[in-house]
DNA sequence: TGAATTCCTACTAATTTTGTAGTAAAATAC
DNA sequence: GTATTTTACTACAAAATTAGTAGGAATTCA
């Protein structure tokens, strides 16, 4: 039951762009040396960011990444989906298990899966940097 | 953010037995065939479960396994907890991170255990069974 | 032109998950 | 008291996933 290091470094990729100040342009060198995370590494999780257009590239000299939304407007279970995959406690639950209907368990995941869901859609990048994610 | 087939694998044994009549000894083989699970494995599993002593062991010609309590005395938090180890979603939660205090994240991670432990504590094996697991 | 940076593809290493194999010990049935 | 069935234990192995590296192409700025 973990989430990955995908899912926590994009989430310490948005927490550092949104420190530097919004439209501030950042480079991941930057942000690598600051969280102390492989460059390369976080090349491939920026890399997802991007494609979902949660952030912006700056390519060439001083280029860099910016947030393309406000801290406010990125919700945690979309940046988590995004990054993992799912947020699926089984795998069942994703790929259309084909005993759905006869599989007396089905409701706990499916269940477990929304109570996670519904907490993770209550917090915005926001609520994370200003420490008021909610109980 | 996955149950692992540990976690699922334990949790159809203590169903499976249930299901057979509680004070029914059941042999892993016949699980195995029911749940088709390499017996092997199922073996290793049934070793967690009965030194936590979820399960009491029969040895010999005609032994197997059965619960130890109730099936509403099994509360699915513990169960998984036993299994998988934890239910924190990032290691950091564990292992005491020493650098707990200054990290922006931690409430986060700590929120959502306590949203899935608050969840999985309200459900007991009873409930699965009777597939009256609480939305 | 040179330096800094994103972008892209492929590869590798480490770890965890998911088993398997083999054998010893216990209990029962005959 | 022997054969059979079953759990108990230890060690190993295969597969999958996660985590990270390497190398270079494309882009932009100075």
């Amino acid at each position: 039951m973990n989430i990955t290091t995908k899912g926590r470094y994009a989430l310490k990729i948005m927490i550092d762009l949104a420190q530097q100040g919004e439209d501030q342009v950042v480079s991941l060198k930057a942000i690598a040396q600051r969280q102390d995370i492989s460059m390369k590494y976080l090349e491939a999780i920026a890399a997802i960011l991007h494609k979902a257009d949660y952030i912006t590239s700056i390519r060439g000299k001083n280029g860099g990444y910016r947030l393309s939304r406000k801290p406010k407007d990125y919700v945690l279970s979309e940046l988590l989906r995004l990054t993992e995959g799912s947020l699926a406690p089984v795998s069942c639950l994703e790929s259309g298990c084909p005993n759905a209907e006869g599989c007396i368990t089905q409701p706990l995941w499916a269940g477990l899966e929304r109570h996670m869901d519904e907490y993770l859609s209550k917090i915005t990048l926001q609520d994370v940097l200003d420490g008021t994610v909610p109980g």
